[in-house]
DNA sequence: TCATAATCGTTCACAAACATTCAAAAACAG
DNA sequence: CTGTTTTTGAATGTTTGTGAACGATTATGA
């Protein structure tokens, strides 16, 4: 099947909303549930999204998580109000780096119109900063197959000539003792590098990855701010510091 | 086939509106629908269009602002096999450079399998070359908007610690006194300097780039091989060198 | 935990869009 | 003017997109 002008609509609407509900598109197309049903299907087949119950969340590649069966409108939409938050952090015309990531990718909207500039190693974001008239540059480097990240020695050597306002990381686990950690010891030095390139530094995740320990360490869990939603009273105590925002979840 | 006022006719209409409705175009134009559907199958067949089901569609952002007299399906053969014969002088575990641009573009699937090495700065390449299983490095620097190339002193900067097997390169225009020439200077100075870097450098044109000149020069003639179709007879002899390779077309 | 409601995948019948064929009309060449 | 080629539109049978119905699955709140 090739791309219908419903398709492109609804491709349209989730890149500015991130997640839609099947009600929302029904009402919006005109079209049955049956077909927007059907639609989802096709997109999600080709990789330009991921169905979700209830709706539809927008696919970056980078996705690393594996099939978590808590994914639900409701869901996305806490991680949506996560990169909200961290991209309220953002001051006009500040100089940002974006790590590649889903979290990191649902950002963009909320940083579009305030004259930021992006450096990123995400390919995947590059499309979406350029439609949001986000000035982008893009670290070089190899183009790691599956999920589109820039790594190695080219990728943290032109790293290395930037110094950020603030510096915005995905993690995949965070834990009071072993910090903020993630799979890829490559993906993991160019994180450790933007970080220190950075006044501020920030991790994003959400309560998810409260107490996970990933294979390779990135940073302290004190050496950045974490922006993330409900965590539990231990947890809480072991992350407290000055920098860290907590996402209040009504 | 020829070219139609009714063709000139539903590119303009397509390119107002970026997608039509065949129901539209029979209205508009006069014409049956069956006449319609023919004009649809010949814009595709040249890369104009994309028909979808109940109409057609723009392809991408770069065929946009080709006219209906640039092309043609003998054109568009010709461009295919000047990309496999440049792809076609790579050797087994080369490394080389490959440009942005859609010549350059054409060449990626008859690269794969060859155990291949990339470096590009074009963006929109790197999917394609990723699907065909090809090793990629991406040059990194500023993401110029509508065309995906990666340009400035961070893409010079990183290109130069590389040294390629080949290159291979795009032009908007070759004559004899002027060289090879492009329009935009900052890309001009990443082709340079990759051909710089290259044991053989190769520019890949059609012939209607013969004689043209544009902006900003990039090489002169005869310090690239050229891959090109046909070409009369005097810039025959200003382009002859032992590199200069002519795809003949039957 | 269970009951209820919302969401989901599947099937079926119908309509819209499609490729293909063929003959008439128009353009063209000698 | 005559024979040939090209373009066109109608008719054909086929494929594809669509919406409603139904039972299965999944969330949610008592």
């Amino acid at each position: 099947m090739l791309t219908t002008e419903r398709h492109e609509w609804i491709m349209d609407l989730l890149r500015q909303k991130q997640t839609v509900k099947i009600s929302e598109l029904v009402e919006g197309t005109g079209a049955s549930e049956s077909t927007i049903r059907r639609d989802l299907t096709e997109l999600e087949a080709i990789n330009l999204l991921e169905r979700i119950h209830g709706g539809a969340t927008i696919r970056d590649r980078n996705i690393q998580e594996l099939s978590v069966s808590d994914k639900s409108v409701k869901n996305e939409q806490e991680k949506l109000q996560i990169a909200a938050v961290a991209a309220g952090l953002v001051e006009e015309g500040e100089f940002i780096f974006l790590d590649a990531g889903t979290t990191t990718f649902r950002m963009i909207p909320f940083l579009a119109g305030k004259g930021t500039v992006v450096v990123t190693n995400g390919l995947t974001h590059v499309d979406t900063l350029i439609d949001h008239g986000i000035t982008t540059y893009l670290t070089g480097g190899y183009v790691k197959g599956k999920t589109g990240a820039l790594v190695g020695p080219q990728a943290t050597g032109a790293l290395s000539e930037y110094r950020f306002d603030r510096c915005f990381l995905g993690a995949n686990g965070f834990h009071p003792e072993y910090g903020y950690t993630t799979p890829d010891p490559e993906e993991a030095a160019v994180k450790k590098l933007a970080a220190s390139l950075s006044r501020r530094t920030y991790v994003v995740a959400d309560h998810s990855k409260a107490g996970k320990v990933s294979f390779t360490k990135v940073l302290p869990l004190a050496s950045a701010g974490l922006i993330t939603d409900s965590l539990d009273a231990a947890m809480m105590e072991a992350v407290e510091n000055e920098t860290t925002v907590k996402v209040v979840t009504e």
